[in-house]
DNA sequence: GGGCATCGTGCAAACGATTGCGTCATACCG
DNA sequence: CGGTATGACGCAATCGTTTGCACGATGCCC
């Protein structure tokens, strides 16, 4: 009876081993080294727990390390993770990593938690809130001990629900709710030195593509261009301001071809980032105008290769691998002491870059090409 | 005494609670949705498997349905991962994801998996064998189904052994061993294209700077420049190829200075990659030769905004996301059916692009700049 | 009407690691 | 020398799911 089941249990062992992977050996668990070292699995498991309050005689101690080491000793985070709760592993969520914008952020979170033994599941929500709502379970169902959000929107409502049981950090990116730790670059401080560059320029009648209003960068940008342009003077029509409905280089174009129809006479287009100021610059040469010669064009985020992308786009640098650096510790901080409360909202510097796309305006200012 | 137990147990529970997350409500298990609707766990279980090949009444499984719907149940993958032997995660190991060329591929990769339900950890080699191996265990730690390599070395023991008990599929680049499943671009039709394309231009004497030799797509594009350079019955002296140490832009303008003050008199320089290239151009300018003028370069992969930059580099387009969806569409027959020898090597078509970067030879060819 | 298949569920043992508590034995103190 | 503190370990429950098996009930056939 009992060799009969057995007998059957190898058998189907064997059955399915035989397959593809013939050598496929069972991994070794904490019995196996109970076995191997004659002690309890209890006794194995302090044995291997580096911080371990408790007394364990030196012998035992080494005894089993040693075998963990010599048979390839492998911990099974699932059953520690179900067992603790933990799972050593948090989620990174961003709107597309083909976006240039991103990865810097994802080495910066991984540059702080890798070292403590953690490691990432990567999902893109390509900022469809049904896919983020999905992929938000597609993490909480592996337990992951907290989250780094780089794809928030201004409104979150899963991600605040989600925020009461686990750890989030919102990088790059608000979310309404201010309870939200967050690291984001000095949106504002950004737009107002650019504004300056401008006007020192000579500009006066600069018109802004702003970002989408479901983000944050798109608002406080936007925001912050109405703000400085009041306070240096400028004269700011509503024509002067488009909305684009995505950070993209066809967005760009299309915004920029809303500006032309406008029949504003404006010297400048700050655009609230790097691929919607290439759209921009795109449309302006589709139509006979020159930048800068004809129109200023500026940036921001000073992304890869940007430097190397004609004129040179003036833009603003942003420390992303830092705003994911700095976003990890923060989650840090929240995982291993959940006690302090960490909601703090760290703001980076950033600066500005000169290069090529920006000059001083015409006198005479063409807008429309000659051959309209 | 039970009862001094179970206080103290809501005492520490409540110790816990209070921190940050206060209306932390425990997760809903199959226990909760068996207590709910008055069956067995195990009933449960079977109620929501929606392959489950038994029988349940109707009237259970709605209610139990129901219940989970209601109560807002998720599955907890670390239990059922630790009793299946599946967590559905995979892991994605890549040298580096902030390198342009390799986050298309993640999604790929994604687009098959995503919908079957995988979630995927992402990590970054850095090309270091040393945090390969400790990465692959950060992997296996977490039991991940399998794994995508996009990261491999030429000899890669630890991916070698590693495929013994999982699946693993390189993709775009290959390994020594025949026994892994890869997906690639067509290295060498590709270098073949573009040495046709650089000799009906009128170059005849065209050198190249090859990628690490410890990469498959650096030894696999230098010989097949070396076997289609005879063929075309070239000139081809040993000092017209420089094998550089890594993928990078540093590396091809270091490349490219050696292979100058080898006075060799080249008139085209058929580069591994596109970063590669584009340092070489870089440090033709810095000597005062121009591209194409003086010498012509090509690049291979054609990343993103390569069309932007000047000269326009002549390169070879491959299908990245491609190369990441088949990789991920043969890790899941593997993974699937265990049974089934997958072990195939995918080849992708790839494309030439002209651009600006090639143009005819030079009649007197002036190598050094005059000024040295 | 007895026997037998089938259906719908329950039972309980896994999976591997963790941890509060209990239990020895030794050491030490008065 | 009795008693107690302490050190070194074992015991067993637990985390949440899965799944082979058992078990009662019903239906069906001869």
């Amino acid at each position: 009876m009992m060799l009969t089941g057995d007998c059957m249990k190898l058998h189907k062992r064997l059955g399915k081993m035989q397959t593809k992977f013939e050598i496929m050996q069972k991994p070794v668990t904490l019995k196996d080294l109970a076995r191997e070292t004659g002690v309890h699995v209890s006794t194995v498991c302090r044995a291997l727990d580096p911080n371990f309050r408790g007394s364990l005689s030196d012998a035992v101690v080494t005894r089993v390390r040693d075998a963990a080491q010599r048979m390839g000793y492998r911990p099974n985070r699932l059953a520690s993770g179900l067992r603790t709760n933990r799972t050593m592993t948090v989620g990174i969520m961003l709107p597309d990593i083909t976006n240039t914008l991103f990865p810097p952020i994802v080495r910066g979170v991984e540059s702080v938690l890798e070292r403590l033994g953690y490691a990432a599941i990567l999902v893109n929500t390509d900022s469809d809130p049904q896919r983020e709502e999905r992929l938000l379970n597609v993490l909480l169902e592996r337990g992951v001990d907290g989250i780094i959000n780089a794809a928030a929107h201004l409104a979150d409502p899963a991600f605040e629900m989600a925020s009461r049981n686990i750890p989030v950090v919102t990088a790059n990116r608000l979310t309404d709710s201010a309870s939200l730790p967050s690291v984001v670059n000095d949106d504002v401080a950004g737009i107002a030195m650019m504004l300056q560059h401008l006007v020192e320029a000579g500009h006066r009648k600069i018109a802004h593509i702003a970002g989408p209003s479901d983000l944050s960068t798109g608002v406080t940008r936007r925001h912050a261009f109405v703000q400085h342009a009041k306070q240096l003077g400028l004269d700011l029509p509503e024509i002067a301001i488009e909305t684009s409905e995505g950070y993209s280089e066809a967005e760009g174009r299309a915004s920029t071809q809303a500006l032309l129809a406008r029949d504003w006479p404006m010297t400048a287009i700050l655009c609230a980032n790097d691929r919607i100021a290439i759209g921009a610059i795109d449309t302006l040469r589709a139509v006979g105008l020159s930048c800068p010669g004809d129109v200023s064009v500026t940036g921001f985020n000073d992304i890869p290769f940007l430097d190397r992308i004609p004129p040179g786009l003036t833009t603003i640098q942003v420390m992303q691998f830092d705003v994911g650096r700095i976003a990890a510790e923060l989650l840090v901080q929240m995982m291993t002491d959940p006690g302090a409360t960490v909601p703090s909202n760290v703001v980076l510097p950033v600066k500005l870059i000169e290069r090529g796309s920006v000059a001083a305006p015409r006198t005479t200012i063409q807008h429309r090409p000659a051959a309209e």
